[in-house]
DNA sequence: GTAGAATTTTACCGACCGGTAAGTAAAAGG
DNA sequence: CCTTTTACTTACCGGTCGGTAAAATTCTAC
């Protein structure tokens, strides 16, 4: 592993437990066990390294989930696969996960995080597309807002236990889905 | 107001826009248009400052909620009354509700808010008894978790434009209870 | 092997952090 | 009045913050 990719992972796991406010760049770098103006060697400054391990997150989220629909043939199954990714992506790749829950409230609403925002947003609207295909096959309720419907599953779909993930889904696929 | 509650009400609005971490005493003080150490005088610390927010932002909901609850009669009109009340506070009571969502994460995961979180479980587990209280009446579907349907709710109804909370309320009555 | 570039460390900066001690001002009670 | 309590201010503390300059080390290519 690189020493930038040595930084990155310290920095995903410190925000992660505490937040962007939460930790500091020399927190992140004893996590890495490096000293921390190498931090500054890689990365302009704090703020540059959150948004690169945002996008990462975002990146990886969105691969994960839309990787799987792709090969799934049937809008049912592909829902069905989007979901369950959904849930191993909160599941198995809990740091990120973690990362996404405890800043989105300050991501979305902080000016500071514009680039970043527009990111999770390009996200949320690419969820909705899935949704809104899901009319033309008669298989998503009329009255369906399907960027209200991404914004319900992606706020509902955080990291707890997964008992719970899967009970969750099944309200949500009730909630959206004919027939489910 | 009284001193103490001009300090509460403009930590409660920092906290909002800023989260616990990203604001200083200072500024809470100077919001307040007092000196940093009356706040001193006042709270213990700066973390107990923040626990009083979080318990009055909980209490004020769990009130807000179930209050208007009561009066209501048929468990079907209780309940789009509570979803209802549930949208007017996350609209009319912006403030508190921008804290409890910038700050849901970490209460829930970091021990040193182990109160707090047992604050928001304790709300959680009163949205649970609602939900559970449907199936005696067949209105919720059988196989619903009502400690999960609680965190749905409460995780998906977050300070946000009206217009789409309605849809939200929409697709998570349907998902829960019979005949939505 | 040595020049030069890339990487890493050391040492530091001013600003600000949460918190406190000691004092002043105002109000309350006799 | 004068004393005691309550409310508030001033001035400060040690520590940590994000960030930087410059030196030291390691790597690369001739």
């Amino acid at each position: 592993m690189t020493t930038k990719d040595k930084i990155l992972k310290a920095a995903r796991e410190a925000f992660a437990e505490k937040g962007f406010n939460g930790v500091s760049v020399d927190e992140i770098a004893k996590r890495a066990g490096v000293k921390k103006a190498l931090i500054y060697y890689y990365f302009p400054s704090k703020e540059d390294l959150f948004e690169e391990v945002w996008k990462v997150a975002i990146e990886e989220l969105e691969d994960h989930l839309f990787k799987q629909v792709e090969s799934e043939r049937g809008y049912f199954n592909k829902i069905k696969r989007f979901l369950r990714a959904y849930i191993d992506f909160v599941t198995n790749r809990r740091v990120l996960s973690e990362v996404i829950e405890k800043e989105r409230a300050s991501v979305l609403s902080d000016e500071r995080w514009k680039d970043l925002r527009e990111r999770y947003e390009g996200f949320l609207s690419k969820v909705a597309s899935l949704i809104a295909e899901g009319k033309k096959y008669n298989a998503v309720y009329e009255d369906i807002d399907p960027i209200a419907a991404a914004n319900l599953i992606s706020s509902s779909i955080s990291p707890k236990r997964e008992s719970i993930l899967d009970k969750i889904i099944s309200m949500i696929m009730r909630g959206i889905f004919k027939g489910s």
